[in-house]
DNA sequence: GTCAACCAGTTCTATATAGGACTTGGATTT
DNA sequence: AAATCCAAGTCCTATATAGAACTGGTTGAC
């Protein structure tokens, strides 16, 4: 057999080309949340595929957390992904219950030059710093500042603020069609500097909380980095380890 | 059709039931760490199951970490599940690479009637209290208080201490066959009591991380729970989302 | 002795097929 | 009008089979 060109594929198993494939679609917008995927079947013909393999190449979008199925009906697009999987720290220790989304501000939006331990994560330099402030109960409980790819979110500086809801994950997928599939935190504990203290609203060297946070795309391409500062006795944190 | 005796099993699906025998041998150490496990041909025939029966059993164990694959090769036991998974906070801040595992002293292990909160989340208050103190660098680094249901760990207590380990979660598995599969972590700051401080070496009111863990079996019934307090500023968790 | 070729055994990919379990919506009956 | 039945479509379980890819050991040629 000829090697022809475009052998970019490396020739992946059939299962995996499907699944990102799918993974580009849905992140192309192609079904709304709640809406059904082809089903097994048809995703068989249309692909040329047995269904065994579609099934094996959904079922991975399925651990993923990205598809949701439903016997007898069918495979739905589950958007709900957001909040609980990767917006589950800082539940307020107060107000227990509500599991509603703080507000957020924008503080600024910039493109700079990335500090060199950014720019090592993220494999660039060419960034678009974003600072933001979350108030939670009328009171701000964390400061962020956030990196990501000036190459992958051209123009992010340049939304208009209202644009831009209280969650980036939907807003990096909708219009830029990038989908954040998993996470690195690492919590730790600290003091707050002037400017941390200001935007908190506490006293400089109070106790603060440090979560910085690394997120991936489903490849595992680097897509954000961020450190986010909130007062430690606010603070709580919950992980699922297994 | 009659309903027998002994309808616990609901008559799962065969792959479920072969993935919890499985985890049953491995958790009754019919292999060693590294051992090879009989090839997905072997047991199709012992079961009288087709192969891809066995291939979604054993995917799945793979999946939860407890096995590992080696293609042309076999299917193999894989121990460092451990250290690796189950024990990743407290990565020292100071001492950096070294990864290893710290020494643990333990203070007491007594029969005792669970304080309610406890007894709510392992659903019994018949309950072993085990308290440990952790050492890392030759210093004092986590203090830990421990609560395991006697039903499932009789006469832990009763262990010579030397018999102990550092590590609790292989004693669980090679005495009682209990096998912690996932947990679920909480992490927030507080601040120093009279006896923990004096545990940990650090004055009463300093700041502490204290990280809260229900530890769950496989099949999801609650194994552990333990709350562990250390000092904060040596305090870093690391954890992956999605 | 060294190295290549081979071989048996293993996991991995992929297909085809059959029937079970469940959902949904329309037709039929009451 | 409401309840029931039915049928098509969906995902789920399970089997059988074929060949590819890879590993580890044995054999054979040199």
């Amino acid at each position: 057999m000829v090697e022809t060109a475009s052998m970019i594929d490396t020739r992946l198993p059939a299962y995996l080309r499907l699944r990102d494939e799918l993974a580009a679609r849905i992140a192309a917008g192609e079904w709304r949340a709640d809406e059904a995927l082809p089903s097994d079947n048809r995703l068989a013909r249309e692909g040329s595929l047995s269904v065994g393999t579609v099934r094996k190449a959904v079922q991975m979008l399925v651990d993923e957390g990205l598809l949701e199925r439903r016997q007898g009906s069918g495979t739905y697009l589950r958007k709900p992904a957001f909040n609980a999987t990767l917006f589950r720290f800082f539940q307020m220790r107060d107000a227990g219950s509500g599991q509603s989304i703080p507000t957020s501000r924008l503080l600024s939006r910039t493109r700079v030059k990335a500090p060199e331990a950014v720019a090592k994560v993220l494999g660039t330099d060419d960034v678009i710093r974003i600072e933001r402030l979350r108030d939670f109960a009328d009171r701000p409980f964390l400061s962020e500042e956030i990196y990501i790819p000036a190459s992958l979110f051209a123009g992010f500086e340049t939304i208009p603020d209202n644009e831009v809801g209280p969650l980036l994950y939907p807003v990096y997928l909708d219009r830029f069609d990038v989908f954040v599939a998993s996470a690195d935190d690492e919590v730790s504990f600290g003091t707050a500097d002037e400017t941390t203290a200001a935007r908190l609203g506490i006293k400089p060297g109070e106790a603060i909380a440090v979560i910085e946070r690394t997120a991936y795309s489903i490849k595992g391409t680097p897509l954000e980095w961020r450190i986010a500062r909130g007062p430690a006795n606010r603070f709580r944190y919950r992980s699922r380890i297994g």
